[in-house]
DNA sequence: ATGAACCCTGTACCGCGGTACCAGGTCAAG
DNA sequence: CTTGACCTGGTACCGCGGTACAGGGTTCAT
């Protein structure tokens, strides 16, 4: 196969392909004659291991960690499920963040639905009073 | 005020603030006879406006809208309110993603540690399936 | 009058994960 | 045997929100 329909089987830019052998994670296709990249069927499936790992939250470093695991024993098996479970830990810390953040936001539209007529905007009040004195 | 006094009141590093100028956040202010800038107390709110609404999950995009609708008039406030309940909603689509990563995630590891010798962790599996014909 | 500490503009760089463009080589169908 | 679609390596660029650096001028206390 060649770079671009590997890339299609995989739902992915020929480019990328490119880039993730940059990055090491893909290994050196063997090369036609006139040094065309010719993958074998698993690059497809390497790049979509990459892609579910990405979906998952990993960033490309983490899955090239993941990836020299693959070559440890059982207990790189530790190892790997010890990277999820801090990807875990650092999604609930996001999680948390982003649900402060829309309790906020939910404050702000509560108070400024409340007055019914003649209301003042707590998110325009907040502006003026950083605004008041501009020239 | 100079650059540097308004950062540290605003807790913001001094090339911010010229960044934000540079952005059109900042309005651009007065000059001493050398050329250096001389800011009233009033940018010190603004920079800690922009920062609170950063908080908020509002991008710099966002809050320059929302400081030009500070210029309209009440119905600025139903069009910053809608900003809110729009990033309101960002955020639920964002928490969304997060704890559907996380289920995953959590899948995962659960069925990593279910046979307690001789098992057979599913990353490494999924690694080795996409790897068991690399050269 | 000298040194530190500040200020100025302009420009380049960071991380992240790619994407785009360039000039040129190759391959297959018509 | 030409045309168009592919491929190659190399390099530059995207968004986002800044940060850093270079090369120079100013201010102020000593």
């Amino acid at each position: 196969m060649r770079t671009s329909e590997v890339a299609a089987r995989a739902r992915v830019n020929p480019q990328t392909l490119r880039y993730y052998e940059r990055r090491g994670l893909l290994p050196e296709p063997e090369r036609s004659a006139s040094g065309y990249r010719a993958y074998g069927p698993q690059a497809v499936r390497l790049v979509r291991f990459i892609k579910r790992a990405q979906d998952l939250g990993f960033t490309l470093d983490d899955v090239e960690s993941l990836l020299h695991l693959a070559d440890g024993g059982p207990q790189s098996c530790d190892a790997a499920r010890e990277l999820a479970t801090a990807k875990i830990r650092d999604l609930d810390a996001r999680i948390a963040d982003l649900r402060a953040m829309r309790s906020g936001l939910a404050r702000l539209v509560q108070t400024c639905e409340q007055p019914r007529d003649r209301r003042e905007c707590p998110i325009l009040i907040e502006i003026g009073s950083a605004e008041e004195e501009r020239p």
